[in-house]
DNA sequence: TTCATCGTCTCATTATATGGGACGTTAAAT
DNA sequence: ATTTAACGTCCCATATAATGAGACGATGAA
């Protein structure tokens, strides 16, 4: 899981920041909930060490968390803190709502893997992300079973990188300032050069490849999906084993992708 | 989605009280939090009538958790506010950790739908919920797609009421001590005396059988997880539409479910 | 047994939350 | 086109809660 978070961790160093301000408990309160759901399990001192807040400070607000039902202590003689399933039931809902996506994506989505066997991933657009929000498994065994929540940078994906090729160029652009890694490496960054010759050739085709991304050696193949305006929001992508899903299979199963993902488009567009 | 919020409703009418005291400003965030996820897309006034608070105090969070990257507002004159995929971000990483349950339950999930055929739900218990964690899709067609995150009170499903059967007796006195209602209706209430005479089969047999659970009408076999201390914690299902899903049908499906809750409930005591 | 570290709690001080109400704006009703 | 009720937004004096240093006993490692 943590992919997702790599090229987001530089950006929330300062946001790590303390701001006094307006608000201030609430945005504690926030951050140490998706601490706490990076480290989990976790110790309150270990907390309040690594977020460099009082000791106090981060006790009050873990016992006012658990109070709310967000957060959980195992029974230890010295508790260990995690995530309750608050956080999930709530972005449930988000999904439910959110996605006329989701209800016009589902049939399509089903269609799809029985055209392919393979398991279809819907993913949604967020920030510099895309989160993996619904998963229809393909008929194979041996499947990669990714959980739902689960967030890649959009440079790294194969629906992240279909995102990107048809994003409005200002938003690229912003995107490209701050320097993208590869994979796997927390230190070999993408060329920049790079990069943009592969989202063009990305908008020619209509769609991304992507092989043996982690935690689980994945290859996929990804079509972006746009909402009413044109712009690029989610994406769809047939994901399977790297071993299984070589390069020329993936190409095999292109006009399909693309067809389902236009389909899913034009779904939307209707409401 | 409203299933699963039907009973939790009544409690929390109280939990909507106001209570002054430590914490405040992070209790109330956190509710509304909720209930944007709840009412989506919902107006700031509209929110602030149905929580009965000020029209600036809610203004005011709105603004915070904004900023935070936890709501976000469609750019209307009037803006409307809906929870963004921060929390689904968050509850994914809960569950990727919280499961060692969910690795032992994966392999033996995948074996149970290629045995069966059908859908197969992982739900994990959550106060007097039981939220959908993961979910392996049926090879058939015109199946079921419950989001992730949905959750139902534990004496609807079939996962919930064969969690309930193994309660200790303390936390089932507790949980009878609220009404529970029907599914399908919010005033219908059901005797006390029925459901215990239920969870005493449920006991008997080792799983339990719901038919045509809302939202979509469904149905399924379930049966309790148990973490090492032998306390049930979680629940397996197997689930489909109504119409194919008989009686008789998931009555022939029941050794096969129990044999691997059985062999989850295992694969967890062995850490 | 020693001792550093942990979780927990208190309290005087400081900082923020609070919410009534005013203002300009929006959109529905007339 | 005009009216009007409801909306989002913001200000500010007051009430309220957050803050964090430090004390304490409990825990677990050395």
């Amino acid at each position: 899981m943590d992919q997702g978070k790599q090229s987001g961790e530089a950006k929330r160093a300062t946001d790590d920041a303390d701001p006094r301000g307006p608000s201030r408990p609430v945005g504690l309160a926030l951050r140490l909930v998706e601490r706490v759901a990076e480290w989990q399990p976790v110790g309150a001192s270990d907390l309040a060490r690594r977020l460099a807040l009082p000791k106090a400070t981060v006790h009050r607000l873990l016992l006012a968390l658990e109070t709310f039902g967000w957060l959980e202590r195992d029974g230890g003689s010295r508790p260990l803190w995690s995530v309750s399933m608050r956080p999930i039931a709530v972005g449930g809902r988000a999904i439910e709502w959110k996605s006329g996506l989701r209800i016009a994506a589902l049939s399509v989505m089903d269609a799809l893997r029985h055209e392919t066997g393979e398991s279809i991933h819907l993913g949604l657009v967020d920030g510099e992300n895309i989160v993996l929000i619904e998963r229809i498994d393909g008929v194979n065994s041996v499947n990669i079973f990714l959980p739902v929540g689960t967030s890649w940078d959009l440079s790294w994906s194969s629906s992240g990188k279909s995102v990107l090729a048809h994003m409005p160029e200002a938003e690229l652009e912003n995107f490209l300032k701050t320097p993208r890694y590869r994979r796997k490496s927390e230190t070999d960054i993408i060329p920049v050069a790079e990069l943009r010759d592969e989202l063009a050739l990305i908008r020619e085709r209509g769609f991304a490849i992507s092989v043996g991304v982690p935690p689980a050696a994945s290859s996929s193949i990804g079509a972006a999906i746009f909402d009413k305006r044109g712009k690029p929001f989610a994406g769809l992508s047939i994901t399977g084993a790297s071993d299984r899903l070589r390069e020329e299979q993936l190409l095999a199963l292109a006009p399909r992708l693309v067809a389902a993902a236009r389909r899913i488009s034009i779904g939307m567009s209707m409401d």
